[in-house]
DNA sequence: CCGTATTTGTCCGTATGTATG
DNA sequence: ACATACATACGGACAAATACG
């Protein structure tokens, strides 16, 4: 795709994001989708020619994506990828514990019936998953039940903070392993979330919000021989 | 001061931060210290000149701003200081209270002496201030015993989310005024939240902090008429 | 409603710094 | 250690969109 080839416009529809904010998501999902590893060089000419632009709103996309934790920039030298170490995923865990506990409590105070009932259809889906081995479309899924969580909270700063901080969790090298082991007894605490939320029970549903949390760090610690005291 | 000027340089010694970065840092102080007011345009040709610059370090410095959430990029018209609305101030104390809970018991467990002891002097001076009435150096220097408390946390991650959300509220636009009437108790509760750290009582200083930050609302709420409905 | 001034958006050229043989 | 190749950093020119008279 060339972000900015306008034949590909034809009817001259007005473009509402700049080109630099277009970059920005494009590269942003690319690095989420693992097209680009971790810790690899972003090379800014290439960029702009593989999206058919100059290299400016490649840079002011580069800023961006510093300022938001993706990208690491280095004067001189170039972009890079970041890398989430394993001390840095432990941190992020932490906040994860804080502020999906607020999700809880606000979650169950403002969910509306409809997005009780695609939590509800998340939580068959993420059986079924389960029940066939299927380990990456466990993960799409949780993934997106716990953006879901959070969006219900109507709390504009928790979501774009809380989305930040998934991402980052991304960048963890890695990543994507913690899910084995542990499917069905993460399903389990899902429903009992889920549950709470129902009853519009504030606490529990954050105490038992974190409490995932919780048991999500434990898992990758154990996936990765960490214990506690790191 | 004109940032590109190299006549300031005369050793020739290296920069370290790229120009958009120096820029970064410069708009954001500008910001923060109230020299351009909440909701103003930022001219990009004029602050290219102001220091001394062309107009793409300037560019880029906006990108990494917009992202940090100080300010409002609208295509084809410019990009102005955000303007932060008593509902969301509200929901970034929520996020606050969460934060701040965890501030409070992580830093029971890894402060050191030497934090101890500026916290006791901060606390001091603050009831220095409160005895003159002196409303701004207090502020300051609750600012700087927050930030030194999340700072002792020693959680990167937690430091840089809890910073963002500070300055954001400084974007607040009726800001300052949340100070009024409420010194005194303020500082109280500060001294609580010290003993709490020095006993290393985790789970006391946790909810002390959270309490502080909850009274903190209540203050703004009543300084503006906003009822907890809101 | 139209033309003009101003501003932002984009592109490209040059300087400077870094890595590598 | 030096020279060369290459990438980023920055400045300046042009194009497009917007605001205003």
């Amino acid at each position: 795709m060339s972000l900015g080839d306008t034949r590909e416009n034809p009817l001259k529809l007005v473009r509402v994001n700049s080109l630099s904010v277009l970059v920005q998501e494009e590269i942003e999902r690319m690095i989420l989708s693992g097209e680009i590893a971790t810790g690899e060089w972003l090379n800014e000419s290439s960029l702009a020619q593989r999206f058919g632009l100059s290299r400016g709103p490649v840079r002011e996309a580069f800023r961006a994506l510093g300022e938001s934790g993706l990208v690491r920039i280095v004067k001189n030298q170039g972009v890079f990828v970041r890398e989430v170490s394993v001390v840095e995923a432990d941190q992020i865990y932490d906040l994860r514990e804080a502020l999906d506990e607020l999700v809880g409590r606000k979650v169950a105070a403002t969910a509306t019936r409809d997005q009780i009932k695609i939590l509800h259809e998340l939580l068959d889906e993420m059986d079924t998953a389960t029940g066939a081995n299927d380990v990456t479309r466990y993960h799409t899924l949780n993934l997106r039940f716990h953006d879901l969580l959070v969006e219900s909270t109507a709390n504009a700063k928790l979501i774009i903070t809380y989305r930040r901080l998934i991402k980052e969790l991304h960048l963890f090298r890695l990543r994507g392993l913690a899910q084995f082991g542990g499917l069905r007894n993460s399903n389990e605490e899902h429903r009992m979330i889920v549950k709470a939320i129902e009853l519009k029970d504030a606490e529990t549903a954050g105490r038992a919000l974190k409490a995932h949390v919780v048991k999500s760090r434990d898992r990758m610690h154990k996936a990765y021989g960490v214990n506690a005291a790191d």
